[in-house]
DNA sequence: GAGTTTGAAACT
DNA sequence: CAGTTTCAAACTC
């Protein structure tokens, strides 16, 4: 099995990946973990080679510094023809003109129908919005951003992606110094308001000096993107160019530097040292990524020339860590004008006593194997052993002919890249913690019990059939505790419900380093979750007792969710048990390879297609109580369904009087609701009137508060009730004792406003 | 809140 | 694949 060994795992730095899930899509198709058309476009792959002299670059570590600007695009070139490119923009090119202006070009056409376009930068064109701040080895302070109008959809594939989208913001810091430039973000997207719904993520790298470097290696690199597609009404048009700001820094030694980031198409000097890439998972949400590359450049280096990378895919996540030799010449000025997309697959390098996610360069994947899951929207990445030779490279080729895997490509030891990936909730805005990294292993910080779920790589090949069945946005992480190489599957869900805050710790380190490897850390904040998805789903605690939370007999467990906040006894739906838990996931799809897909299929007209993908079995319920999983979905039976006595269907009067009911059982709640905030209201807005005429002992009395306003909002409630006691087809009697203890509680509600009056402004009244 | 009912999941 | 058991949610009192 090509995974990596334990040894070459002890080799390898420390690396995460950030397994967040991504949506590439607007609307997943309900089936979306189902094999997806042979035709259907692989997630795009992010090219990350943009250089900036004393911050970053996005060209995994090569061998060698002396690499030729041609040999590091080889490389750097993704290693497969199945990326895909979508019709985004484009980062031709980053230049630095002489005033310390960086320059991101923006290819202006789309990638060519074949979407293999391997040596450009790819960028999201959803209302993306991205910041670059860095601080260069002298302590500049570089960032970029990008305005909201940069990213406006662009013609999207009929997937939605125009609709709106969560935004976030993911930045890049150095660990250890402080860099300002976030707080100025919103007013670099030009739109303050539509940072509201922004989240914020924020990766730090520090970068050590390696041996051999002689000036300061200490790189700052902060990657802001803010994602939000709200309020963009222009999909096509683009801000031609965006300035950005400097960041002043602590350092006084250089001036900060202005960015500016373009749109027009030129061609810039690439890094030629190598890179290393970590795509995360294309799902969930289209608008999450941020990929950060951080180079460090010999002090010595002639040009100052900066190739700042920017890889930024749609729904693709992309870290992406860059290290050069730090006393190579060649770094200078080399361009690579050919940008690398990455595949957005995930890998995770596991360490033995990995606390972290580990992230595998894709585009360039000296010891990664892309692996593709027929069917699979997803892709994955198998680390595979190195080895002084090289395995054979089967061409990456394209698409789902290859119904599992790629072969390695051949494996460079160094510019190994390890990364430890915090994940946050994605329901908030995280900030990150810094925290000092004392080793090259980093675990995996949350405020609770660390959540991750490893597949040990034996189990792999068994498992690899049934991939597709996963949940969305499904990853490969590091085997955990033990010095395997191993898989982890996250499903999305499980991955973006990690509650805390995680930190994304990068640590890179090259072979040729001769005494101690270059370490690169960094941490990334990140937030896990779309806005919507933040918000939608509040899903009820299960109350297991018995299946310790493994069986899908368990809600949470079925869908593809640790267990939080929940009832369970005994509960193996964690981190905690992360090897039952694959176990039993694998016997899940074993017994179902579909077992993890939803039940609730979606058709092309929308709800009204919506049905049960197996069909319900119900026997006494006639499918008019939640038992029903039809009914419970609010979908009617259908044809595939079993159930005896069916009431669930169109026509059925008990259907009808049961929506019904609930309908007004809504409405009511609703009315009731306007009526008593009306109500409320209006007192209110009484009181802080004029004082009435009448007063009695100094206070007014309750009948002052009656006023017109009062008595209209009064009625309103007494009205509504008598409407639901119709509605609902009450007794007369019922009926009128019901209006009846209306009046009264609006009648309490007046006293007590009133008494709140005399007790709040006695001098008033 | 305890007990019952129900149907999906799991097991044989 | 069918029958049975297990399980947790839904439901009732």
């Amino acid at each position: 099995m090509d995974v990596v060994s334990p040894e070459l795992n002890s080799l390898l730095p420390d690396e995460i990946m950030d397994t967040e899930a991504i949506t590439m899509e607007e609307e997943l198709p309900v089936e979306h973990l189902a094999a997806p058309p042979q035709s259907e476009p692989e997630p795009p792959q992010v090219p990350m080679e943009t250089e900036v002299p004393e911050i970053v670059s996005l060209c995994p570590a090569t061998t060698s510094m002396q690499m030729s600007s041609a040999s590091t695009d080889a490389q750097c070139s993704t290693s497969s023809g199945t990326q895909l490119l979508l019709n985004l923009p484009k980062i031709s090119s980053v230049t630095v003109p002489a005033n310390h202006q960086l320059i991101i070009n923006k290819v202006a056409s789309a990638p060519a129908a074949d979407g293999k376009s391997p040596g450009t930068a790819v960028l999201k064109p959803e209302g993306q919005k991205l910041l670059v701040a860095g601080l260069s080895k002298t302590g500049q302070p570089i960032m970029l951003a990008l305005p909201h109008t940069w990213n406006k959809p662009a013609t999207t594939q009929g997937t939605g992606d125009a609709k709106a989208q969560p935004t976030q913001i993911k930045m890049l810091t150095t660990v250890g110094k402080p860099v300002i430039a976030v707080s100025s973000a919103s007013q670099l997207m030009g739109s303050s308001s539509t940072l509201q719904a922004q989240q914020l993520k924020t990766l730090q790298i520090t970068k050590k000096p390696t041996v051999s470097t002689a000036g300061p290696m200490i790189t700052k690199l902060i990657i802001t993107k803010a994602l939000n597609n709200k309020g963009l009404s222009s999909p096509a048009s683009v801000a031609p160019v965006v300035t950005g700001r400097v960041v002043t820094q602590s350092t006084p030694v250089t001036p900060p530097r202005t960015i500016t980031i373009g749109e027009t198409v030129s061609t810039v000097p690439q890094n030629t040292s190598g890179n290393s890439k970590v795509a995360i998972s294309p799902l969930k949400s289209p608008s999450k990524l941020t990929v950060v590359s951080v180079a460090s450049q010999s002090p010595n280096s002639p040009q100052k020339s900066v190739t700042l990378p920017l890889n930024v895919a749609l729904g693709q996540q992309i870290l992406t860590v860059q290290q050069s030799a730090a006393t190579s010449p060649a770094k200078a000025g080399t361009s690579q004008p050919n940008a690398q997309t990455v595949k957005p697959v995930q890998t995770v390098g596991g360490v033995g006593t990995s606390q972290f996610k580990t992230i595998i360069p894709l585009g360039t994947p000296p010891n990664v194997q892309q692996i593709q899951v027929p069917g699979s929207r997803f892709h994955y990445v198998r680390l595979v052993t190195a080895t002084t030779g090289s395995t054979t490279a089967q061409s990456g080729g394209s698409t789902n002919t290859n119904p599992s895997i790629q072969q390695a490509k051949p494996v460079m030891m160094n510019a190994a890249v390890r990364m430890s990936v915090p994940i946050v909730p994605a329901q908030n805005i995280k900030q990150v913690v810094p925290k000092p990294l004392t080793s090259a292993a980093q675990v995996v910080t949350t405020s609770q019990t660390p959540q991750r779920l490893i597949m040990p790589a034996t189990h792999l090949p068994q498992i690899q059939p049934n991939l597709t069945s996963l949940p969305p946005g499904t990853v490969l992480a590091p085997a955990h505790g033990s010095g395997n190489m191993g898989y982890a599957v996250l499903p999305a869900p499980y991955v973006t419900q990690i509650p805390q805050p995680a930190f994304v710790t990068l640590t890179s380190s090259s072979t040729f380093s001769t005494a101690t490897p270059i370490q690169t850390q960094a941490r990334l904040s990140l937030n896990g979750l779309s806005t919507s998805e933040a918000t939608s789903r509040p899903r009820k605690p299960c109350n297991c007792t018995r299946s310790q939370c493994l069986k899908l007999y368990c809600d949470c467990f079925a869908n593809g969710e640790f267990c939080n906040n929940c009832n369970c006894v005994n509960c193996f739906n964690n981190l905690d048990h992360e090897s039952e838990r694959l176990k039993a996931i694998k016997a899940c799809l074993d017994r179902n390879p579909v077992a993890f897909k939803p039940k609730i299929g979606k058709g092309k007209q929308g709800e009204s297609d919506r049905r049960h993908s197996k069909g319900c079995n119900c026997k006494k319920s006639g499918c008019l109580k939640n038992y029903c999983e039809c009914y419970e979905a609010k979908i009617m039976c259908s044809s595939i369904c079993k159930c005896m006595g069916c009431k669930n269907f169109e026509e059925s009067p008990e259907r009808k009087t049961l929506m019904h009911l609930a309908d007004a059982a809504e409405v009511r709640v609703q009315q009731q609701t306007a009526a008593k905030t009306k109500l409320s209201s209006q007192i209110s807005d009484l009181l802080t009137r004029t004082t009435p005429a009448v007063t009695s002992g100094g206070g007014k009395l309750p009948y002052t508060f009656v006023t017109k306003e009062v008595a209209e909002a009064t009625c309103d409630c007494l009205l509504e009730q008598a409407e639901q006691a119709e509605l609902t087809t009450q007794p007369q009697a019922v009926a009128e004792r019901l209006i009846l203890e209306e009046f009264g509680r609006c009648l309490r509600r007046i006293i007590s406003f009133a008494g709140k009056a005399k007790t709040d402004c006695p001098i008033n009244c």
